[in-house]
DNA sequence: TAAGCGTGGCA
DNA sequence: TTGCCAAGCTT
């Protein structure tokens, strides 16, 4: 079998360029979807809609997208919205920094572009979480700029058309495969090109079982021709999460429960949550950990049973959670800005990250019938 | 270059 | 059940 190195890519002949380039968007134009940011090319909107979608299925996105545009219209609405606002409609997306990047990205487009998305690689690459993918989106999609948009779908089909062997999970792949992605963007219609790169990624050159028999452009795939199709493209294997025992405080003072703001860096970063605690090896239990992490903080609490056990994997940790129930004397006060006393149900303004919504539906689950503070917690 | 960063769907 | 995957970016 011979192999593509690094060093020996092959030289795009004009025929296959040429073929690639009529078959594929020919197919495109019969077979896209009908998605709710291909409704016009306002550059804010496929912005949103490229942020939403970084390593987010688009059946996920779409009604986050949905309402994000009815609540967040134009830039300058988006601009001139609050922070947690922005956070609270990306809630239950995940990775939230994208939400807190794209929020002062358009703050400023609106200080130093006029409210007007930046048309030059250069400027708009270095809008916070922005980078060589979504940038070319962006300029290809919404300013019909001949650049590339390489992302996993492109690198997927690129492999494949041509039998590379590089690993796509190394950036050099991906900087490689924009090389060749440049050469068959046409002129004429670039952010159709690339949109209709990705759109035969995702439903026919699909990552496992690809429909070669439906592909417009199987005539002109390497790998289909030698039959190796299934073992493209080449992608190192991710380290699987690491088991993390975690202890979540369900802290009462008869009437209100206690949250926590989470750190501004790392994990969930500055997501609302139960007080949460991370195994320490060195500490005593858990649960005493917790409590002494809580009199720090000036909340003396007295610890009572498990409420329950849950597991939420990350993409590189496996929290095993156990909820502690707690009793903090009435009337403690905040003391710190990382924490907040709340009347249950009273909290749909801040975010929570999925992880906290399940331990709050499960401790709500487990005392129905028993009485208590819930049956008001949603 | 590699690790950190969420979530849900699916084989 | 487990592992892999999905329109990546930041540090």
């Amino acid at each position: 079998m011979s192999r593509t190195s690094t060093s020996n890519l092959p030289r795009l002949e004009s025929g296959w360029v040429e073929a690639i380039q009529r078959n594929l968007l020919a197919w495109y134009d019969q077979n896209k979807r009908d998605l709710p940011w291909r409704i016009n090319q306002d550059p804010y909107r496929i912005w949103v809609s490229e942020i939403m979608l970084q390593q987010t299925r688009v059946d996920t996105v779409i009604p986050y997208y949905e309402r994000f545009m009815e609540r967040f219209p134009t830039l300058g609405d988006l601009a001139g919205a609050d922070e947690d606002e922005v956070v609270k409609a990306w809630e239950g997306l995940g990775y939230y920094s994208r939400a807190r990047h794209l929020h002062a990205a358009v703050r400023e487009v609106t200080a130093s572009y006029d409210g007007e998305v930046p048309q030059q690689w250069e400027e708009i690459s270095r809008l916070k979480g922005v980078g060589a993918y979504t940038a070319g989106a962006i300029l290809s999609i919404a300013y019909d700029q001949r650049v590339p948009a390489v992302d996993g779908n492109v690198m997927r089909v690129f492999s494949r058309w041509l039998a590379l062997w590089d690993d796509v999970a190394k950036v050099s792949t991906r900087k490689r495969i924009e090389t060749l992605a440049i050469q068959v963007i046409p002129a004429d219609r670039p952010g159709d090109f690339n949109q209709a790169l990705m759109e035969l990624g995702a439903l026919i050159c699909s990552p496992l079982a690809p429909r070669c028999d439906h592909c417009p452009v199987r005539d002109e795939c390497h790998a289909r021709q030698r039959g190796i199709q299934a073992e493209l493209p080449v992608k190192s294997k991710a380290k699987p999460p690491v088991p993390v025992a975690v202890t979540f405080g369900w802290i009462t003072d008869g009437s209100r429960i206690l949250l926590e703001k989470r750190p501004p860096e790392g994990l969930l970063a500055g997501m609302w949550g139960l007080p949460t605690v991370e195994n320490n090896p060195n500490e005593k239990t858990l649960g005493e950990t917790l409590q002494q992490a809580l009199e720090k903080e000036g909340f003396p609490v007295e610890l009572g049973a498990s409420l329950g056990e849950l597991e939420h994997v990350f993409s590189h940790r496996r929290w095993r959670v156990t909820i502690v129930e707690g009793d903090a004397e009435s009337g403690m006060e905040m003391l710190s800005d990382r924490y907040q006393w709340v009347q249950p149900g009273k909290w749909d303004r801040l975010a929570f990250p999925n992880v906290y919504h399940k331990a709050i539906r499960l401790v709500s689950e487990k005392r129905e019938g028993i009485g208590g503070i819930q049956g008001r917690l949603f």
